[in-house]
RNA sequence: CGGGACGUGGCGCAGCUUGGUAGCGUACUACCUUGGGGUGGUAGGGGUCGCAGGUUCAAAUCCUGUCGUUCCGACCA
């Protein structure tokens, strides 16, 4: 392809409104143009990069044994309904009617669809086990969609679904995507971490997430790792060992104390002159409409997604200033936040972490306003108390699996897998006849990868104050083939020359034909993140070309005929 | 959901306080110049100033509403 006709406009400037530098460079390079709120064209430089990624996925799902298909992307309302998300799903779902007023939505993900097309199309178990996939658009209309292509509401997924005949069998088919997956993200040059989840929304019991590293502090997500043994967890279904600490304050009898504007932990802290680990902590939160109050020791801070999981609600919320007010009301207390605590609170739900079960004559608002209670216990609570463990993990933790200190690293999720178990064929009726004759539902897993968003990632883990440096194997092309003077026809010819070598070798090469001044030509190069530049220059006069190498920087002066020994690319 | 900020050629912005011919940089077109990290110059084309009302002789500018974008927030960070 000649540069000038390749429909692409790089900026000079970044856009005002990316925040985060995967976006920032899409959009400046030329590879992405906004739509909407979190919806994204992709140009023909990011389609390039998006077909490779998919192709990858593609060769490997298929490897696995896996065949691809195609689903709808508008589903009818009546499978949501069987499978009881319907109601569950929130506004996340798009929801829209067809013109007989028929209920429908964009699909966020495929589980009714895949599991209506085995129920109708597997009837036993000499078919199993079977792994169908998709490449497709997906559609989440997200709280607050931002950084670019990382958290938009339009997204290109790869969803998988295995079926099985037992939980044994399913063992089998998510080690094998396991296996794939890990496969996948190394061939797309990217180095990920398969850590534990919380699976969310979609429900099951065992899940993982495949986290790209960033090395920096962009990503959504925390990693707590442990670099003695293999444990790797998101920071939502990380369970720490907490290093000892005080947890008796030594108050000798409950009495309360006069705390005058003293409303945070830290302040109760420095004001009693005792430690955050003596003070019970106490929030409100409204759990599908209901308020629910939750303790955890002073110097740890709640994981809202433990927290859900514990309350088996479907969405949770930490409570406005009006729903304490009524609660408080309701137990004809007068406090604001920072003076709540659990004594005395028996019209509401209490959860605690674990943390809690071990604090002593501790520290707790007295349900009024500038008062704390000293000298608390468990039994002075008129209302049992559910214990779960709903606390944030934090560095200077240990690790659960061999008590060695844990490491935090921010990641992003591309990919994630699931066992679903029979969540969905036990609810939607999907059965197969088994070995003896009973009809059993199929024991299903889900496997997921976010193209687009590995495609960001790749940028967000390599770039540089240049631009992008894509690895090699999902580069929109391989090679860009630079004469510094358009004027001068001996490296015009000459890089003309190299460009249709290349072409002939296989490599996707790009001849910048461009009527340009060289520092333009290299800017854009460097900025659209050419694995490799090859610059035809005045070194021809002693038949020398130059040949660059983006991601690693190895720079050198090279007879034409020898590039293809520098130039590495897989599958051509 | 709540709060703030911002909507002016493709992109980045000024102008608004104090109402009076719509500007700058970049990008684009043509010509000249230059030719190893976004050359320099001349001449052009492109915007009903988000939208709708209102005030006024006159509105990008003041007022009201609305839509969009964006950041932040919930006695934790």
């Amino acid at each position: 392809m000649k540069m000038s006709q390749i429909f692409v406009q790089t900026l000079r400037e970044y856009p005002a409104d990316a925040e985060v530098i995967s976006h920032k460079l899409l959009v400046r390079a030329g590879f992405i143009k906004k739509l909407a709120n979190g919806i994204y064209n992709y140009l023909p430089l990011m389609w390039r990069v998006l077909k490779k990624v998919e192709n990858i996925v593609r060769e490997e799902m298929d490897a696995a044994g896996a065949q691809e298909l195609l689903m709808p992307f508008v589903q009818p309302e009546e499978l949501w309904q069987e499978s009881g998300r319907w109601n569950v799903y929130g506004k996340e779902l798009m929801r829209l009617k067809d013109r007989h007023d028929k209920s429908m939505c964009l699909g966020p993900t495929h589980e009714e669809i895949i599991t209506f097309i085995a129920r109708e199309g597997i009837q036993s178990y000499k078919q199993l086990p079977v792994n169908l996939y998709q490449i497709q658009s997906k559609f989440r209309d997200e709280i607050r969609p931002r950084f670019g292509l990382l958290r938009g509401r339009e997204f290109i997924m790869k969803d998988a679904y295995s079926f099985d005949v037992s939980e044994e069998a399913l063992d089998k088919s998510y080690k094998i995507m396991a296996a794939a997956y890990t496969k996948i993200f190394d061939r797309c040059g990217l180095e990920t971490k398969m850590v534990q989840s919380d699976s969310g929304a979609i429900g099951g019991s065992v899940s993982h997430e495949y986290m790209v590293l960033t090395k920096t502090d962009s990503g959504e997500n925390d990693v707590f790792y442990c670099e003695k043994c293999d444990f790797a967890a998101n920071s939502n279904h990380t369970t720490s060992v907490l290093p000892p600490a005080k947890t008796d304050g030594g108050f000798a009898k409950l009495e309360e104390v006069s705390t005058p504007n003293v409303k945070t932990i830290d302040e109760v802290a420095e004001f009693l002159k005792v430690e955050k680990t003596v003070i019970c902590k106490s929030m409100v939160y409204v759990a599908d409409g209901k308020p629910v109050l939750v303790l955890i020791r002073g110097d740890k801070n709640i994981e809202e997604i433990k927290l859900l999981n514990a309350t088996g609600a479907n969405e949770l919320r930490i409570a406005c200033e009006g729903e304490i007010e009524d609660l408080m009301r309701a137990h004809n207390f007068n406090a604001a936040a920072g003076f709540i605590g659990p004594v005395g609170m028996d019209k509401v739900k209490i959860i605690a972490d674990l943390t809690v079960k071990e604090l002593k004559n501790f520290v707790a608002g007295a349900n009024k306003n500038d008062m704390h209670l000293v000298g608390v216990n468990l039994s002075d609570l008129s209302k049992d108390v559910v214990f779960a463990d709903i606390r944030l993990a934090c560095v200077g933790e240990l690790c659960p699996q061999c008590q060695d200190e844990l490491k935090v690293t921010r990641g992003i999720e591309v990919g994630n897998i699931f066992k679903l178990g029979t969540k969905y064929s036990a609810k939607m009726s999907a059965t197969f006849a088994a070995e003896d004759g009973t009809e059993k539902p199929f024991i299903m897993g889900c496997y997921g990868i976010g193209i687009s968003r590995t495609a960001a990632a790749a940028v967000e883990r390599y770039h540089d104050e240049n631009g992008i440096k894509w690895p090699v194997a999902i580069a929109p092309y391989h090679v860009i083939v630079i004469p510094v003077n358009a004027a001068d026809e001996k490296q015009m010819s000459i890089a003309e020359d190299i460009y249709k070598k290349c072409l002939s070798n296989g490599l996707e090469a790009v001849l910048d034909d461009r009527d340009f001044r060289a520092g333009v030509k290299f800017k854009d190069a460097d900025l659209i993140g050419f694995p490799y530049k090859i610059v035809v220059g005045k070194g021809i006069e002693k038949g020398l070309i130059e040949f660059k190498n983006r991601m690693t920087g190895e720079a050198l002066e090279i007879k034409p005929e020898e590039i293809f020994d520098y130039i590495k690319v897989e599958c051509v």
